[in-house]
DNA sequence: CAATATCGTGAAACCGATTTCAATTGGCAT
DNA sequence: ATGCCAATTGAAATCGGTTTCACGATATTG
């Protein structure tokens, strides 16, 4: 049924090894031979089984990259990014999701185990630091976006306190002194980084931290129409917002306004992200963004850097972060 | 290095044929001998090679997703839908983004060709149908959510003539007689069809049809922007604006609002698809839901179907929309 | 001119699994 | 005790490539 590179040598009157020679430019081949062989292959439509050359060469690639879910467009650029590192050395990037499941994580990583893909790049993760340090011995595995404290692990990340520390030190600098924030309390050190960002310019602006000014909740849009509930319950309502995510962010923002506030006047509200929501809302959301196009490309080179040396540089990187101001923050404006 | 079948067969004492019999059920092995395989394998670690074992059996269980690009969060519940139909028939679902480019495409389709993939399905293409029809008599593809005209071959879609149909006849039922459209230039038939749809809607309703009030651009969300400066700037302006997608409408609310028109009263837009944003703008915005997690269960499943039976349906599946109301619609007021 | 290096080539081993086929074993009926 | 059948089992073929190695032919060197 199908054409082999048997098939291919018998029209070309040449042996397997020539053929293979040719299709892999691994050594001198006659003129004419090769011009038989591509003959050949050109007539038969033959395309080499990568099943049988990747057994044989101990090697696919091909990179997976986990996502814990495509509902957010933040990976988009992430995405290409690794996309584009990736066929400039030949290279595949395969995406599935984990939907933030232990268990089909697992699952997945089972492709590295079997050898149907080289290298897996987490772009989240529910598995713990041993497993991860262990998986990391025996195969070439990355973190991305989000670091896991102690993994010996190769992470690409932005710098998620020094965004926050900066995001929130502008607010101040507007006049405002009351600031909440709405974080998670599930398990993810880019929360916990931004949280301490926060804390941080408080601290150095001399402002006292107050534990009521900081909600945690999951990254569920809902969880901002509660935060907001929550705060402007309180005797003494902040006046802006920081949210680790821009999802969250609007969705402060889309209650407020339903509330009957001013978003940027009344209240100011800051994202995490800059994804194109944050763009397209009105008010347009001012927020951190992430370099997530390097991102991606970094990982993925120092991933086959890795791969093509041998070696395992576990190297954590921290990519730089940058303030995008829109219509949602604006001075503080005491009423 | 790593450890193999031939490895376990030394280790429990048995042949690898026996050790294979093991790991898949396929035919009777004595209760000593299983134990004695699962025991080693348990010991060493053992993961099958996948690569061998595909090579063998001609068949890779994994099923490729080829998607335009990841910016939409439209594609996160096809894929959810996808991947529990594929996954309960032992099958997994790989992502892959072609940036809508005609080479990154064939080169993912290379995929086929080598027996990287037992099938694709392709969410949008650049192919022309006799690609795509001599493409489905050597290999398993689909399309799904973006149809081509004539091509034989499985797809599946939401109905876009009859939402588009549903959203019009509303905002006639509403009032409104002077309805601008924003569709696209690109060769989509999606958008051809929501295009019918909307005419079909202004006919059966008597209204006639203006060539001024439809505006054809791209998917990108600029086009919202330049949509409505083009129908303000009519001696006309339509009082309803129907859009194909949800950004391409929260693209021309922003705008609006901009403008300082008040959506939803001086001006009503509706969208398409129901991704997240419609529900998360201010205000909400009306729109045509898109049965994402049936389109992805059902095309997936119909391809399996189609593997499992050796057998080529080609069937042409058509879901059914839902008008979602918000409050970018609302009925039509004379000034 | 002899000795040696280089080039092009094919036969065969190999990658790691599955599957066919034949052989061995044990149980049961006669 | 003999014959027959079913249940286990392993040797070997196979999938489709790549790569090693040996060999003959040609080119280069002293």
């Amino acid at each position: 049924m199908n054409v082999t590179i048997k098939d291919v040598a018998k029209a070309a009157g040449v042996s397997v090894a020539t053929v293979s020679r040719v299709l892999n430019n691994s050594a001198a081949v006659s003129a004419s031979a090769a011009e038989n062989v591509n003959n050949a292959i050109r007539e038969l439509g033959y395309s080499p089984n990568f099943l049988g050359r990747n057994l044989r060469k101990c090697e696919t690639n091909v990179i997976l990259a986990i996502i814990p879910s495509t509902e957010q467009t933040f990976y988009s650029d992430i995405i290409r990014g690794m996309q584009n590192a990736a066929s400039e050395s030949g290279y595949d990037i395969l995406l599935s999701t984990s939907n933030s499941s232990h268990n089909v994580e697992m699952r997945l990583l089972n492709m590295l185990f079997n050898r149907t893909v080289d290298a897996a790049i987490l772009l989240g993760t529910q598995l713990d630091v041993k497993t991860l340090t262990d998986l990391n011995k025996q195969h070439y595995i990355a973190l991305c976006c989000e670091r896991v404290d102690g993994a010996d692990v190769l992470t690409v990340t932005v710098d998620d306190k020094g965004g926050a520390f900066a995001a929130v030190d502008k607010l101040i600098k507007m006049g405002h002194r009351k600031i909440g924030m709405v974080s998670t309390s599930v398990n993810s050190l880019s929360s916990y980084d931004r949280e301490q960002g926060y804390k941080k310019a408080l601290e150095e602006n001399g402002i006292n931290l107050r534990e009521e000014y900081i909600y945690r909740g999951t990254y569920d849009f809902k969880h901002g129409v509660k935060a907001f509930e929550h705060f402007m319950g309180l005797p003494e309502p902040p006046s802006a917002i920081f949210c680790i995510s821009d999802i969250l962010a609007a969705s402060v923002v889309k209650k407020a306004i339903s509330e009957g506030y001013s978003v940027g006047n009344d209240i100011s509200v800051c994202g995490f992200d800059n994804i194109l929501l944050s763009w397209m809302y009105t008010p347009g959301i001012t927020t951190v963004e992430q370099p997530c196009y390097d991102i991606g490309r970094t990982v993925v080179e120092e991933l086959i850097s890795n791969i093509n040396n041998g070696t395992k540089s576990n190297k954590k990187i921290m990519l730089p972060y940058k303030i995008i101001e829109r219509e949602s923050v604006g001075q503080y404006n005491a009423q």
